[in-house]
DNA sequence: TCAAAAGTGTTCCAATTACACCCATGG
DNA sequence: CCATGGGTGTAATTGGAACACTTTTGA
């Protein structure tokens, strides 16, 4: 009998959402070559939980690192622990370079974070050379299990979705119900009609018009909007309650 | 700057729920006690996860060694990593006792369970003296943060429930439509009407009427019904899909 | 014959769906 | 003046909610 418990490394690892207004999107990070010889890969950012922090301050020091955002809606959503999920010869030259134990089995606990695109241009970090924007549906092949971190992240994001949760969290401070419409229909994969969109979500007391209209598009500009933050923490939106906005 | 990583040990935890007709329960183990002295603290069921097993793996094993039945319905629900979490002094003891390294850190990965309390009874394992059920509003002082995780997973069968997804795994083969009702309202904590409830079930092609009646009850004897599992399985419930049976 | 839960339909209201045309702007 | 998305109302249908009495059994 052989079977006994070891100490596993411990890491978090961050699916970041965007949302351009026509697209989907997740954050990437193309990983530090380890020499010229190998082709950088793509991950998912991430790191080593450390001594003295909580998974949750693990998560938000990535993202704060990767984006200098802080107050990011941060979610976790599942714990990988393969023991064969870092064990892949892919990932064995970068182990070897930039972890201490190269040979350790890694537990990762994964979460979600939804980002405002436009308010931030992601850095590189010690971590990365490059950190990049990917469709949704077009993402590369990734180090360890992150393909299929990511496929579960989105799943996660639909999920939520369904269960009536707004997600505000990904649109610009003002937006058009136009584009309030396109991140429904691209997160759920539906359509709706326009219309009854509108009805739905002005009904409730969620939405504040502004005395401003769009500029610069090349057909009649829409009215712009912003989120009635007062009226969504009295719904409870910020603890975590359902708040169903359509 | 002294942060760094170390490496933890990993555990899983299992908040265990059962439904008899009546009350929600969650299954509840007595830690064995260090001496005579100190007094027997309850504990959820949990272990540490083995050098080769997956974190589903361990959670099916603990699961199975309470419990002896196989193919329980289990979930991962959230992993708990504050480093303080298996610090109280009312948990030392018990870890100097049990644990190879007492002090280390102990980052646990939440599952919960659906089992039918009919079909077994639990027994002594070597975790604990004593197993037993206990309704889910009257869970005493636990060891560790498990107050903590006993409540979230009962927030997070909640959700689920709420996000339509059937709870049959709760129920005996037989049962009637008071039955189910009941285990409706308790998990949701909301009343329902009998007429609209019994429409709507029946509405679907999920039930199969029994040619049997309950027995040896002081009242009219109910129609027993059990589930369609064709149709369940059509409709993907075991995929994961959700299946909106009222 | 009593107690206790089983079983059964109809009406009303609210919400969802389907659907088509004119408007304002920039090029 | 044309192309592009913005903006608007009504009718039909569906689904959910409210509601009370009779029936069957065991004690």
């Amino acid at each position: 009998m052989s079977r006994k418990n070891i100490n596993p490394n411990v890491s978090v690892d961050c699916v970041v959402f965007g949302f351009d207004s026509d697209q989907l999107n997740i954050l990437l990070i193309e990983q530090k070559p380890v020499n010229s010889s190998v082709r950088p890969q793509s991950a998912l950012p991430g790191d080593l939980v450390l001594e003295d922090e909580s998974l949750d301050q693990a998560a938000n020091r990535v993202l704060r690192e990767l984006t200098g955002l802080k107050g990011i809606y941060l979610r976790q959503f599942k714990a990988f622990g393969d023991p064969e999920r870092v064990r892949d010869v892919k990932d064995l030259s970068w182990l070897q370079t930039y972890r201490e134990y190269p040979q350790a089995r890694v537990i990762t606990v994964a979460y979600y974070a939804l980002v405002k695109m436009h308010d931030f241009s992601p850095e590189a970090s010690s971590f990365a050379d490059r950190v990049y924007w990917c469709n949704v549906h077009e993402i590369p092949p990734l180090a360890f299990d992150h393909n299929q971190i990511a496929r579960e992240g989105l799943l996660k994001l639909r999920q939520e979705f369904e269960a009536h949760r707004i997600g505000f969290e990904l649109l610009p401070k003002k937006f058009t119900l136009s584009h309030l419409q396109k991140l429904y229909e691209i997160i759920t994969d539906k359509k709706f009609d326009k219309r009854n969109f509108r009805k739905k979500v002005l009904r409730g007391n969620i939405l504040n018009p502004l005395k401003e209209k769009q500029q610069g598009v090349l057909h009649k500009p829409a009215q712009l909007y912003e989120f009635n933050l007062k009226e969504l923490s009295e719904l409870g939106a910020f603890n975590g309650d359902t708040v169903e906005i359509f």
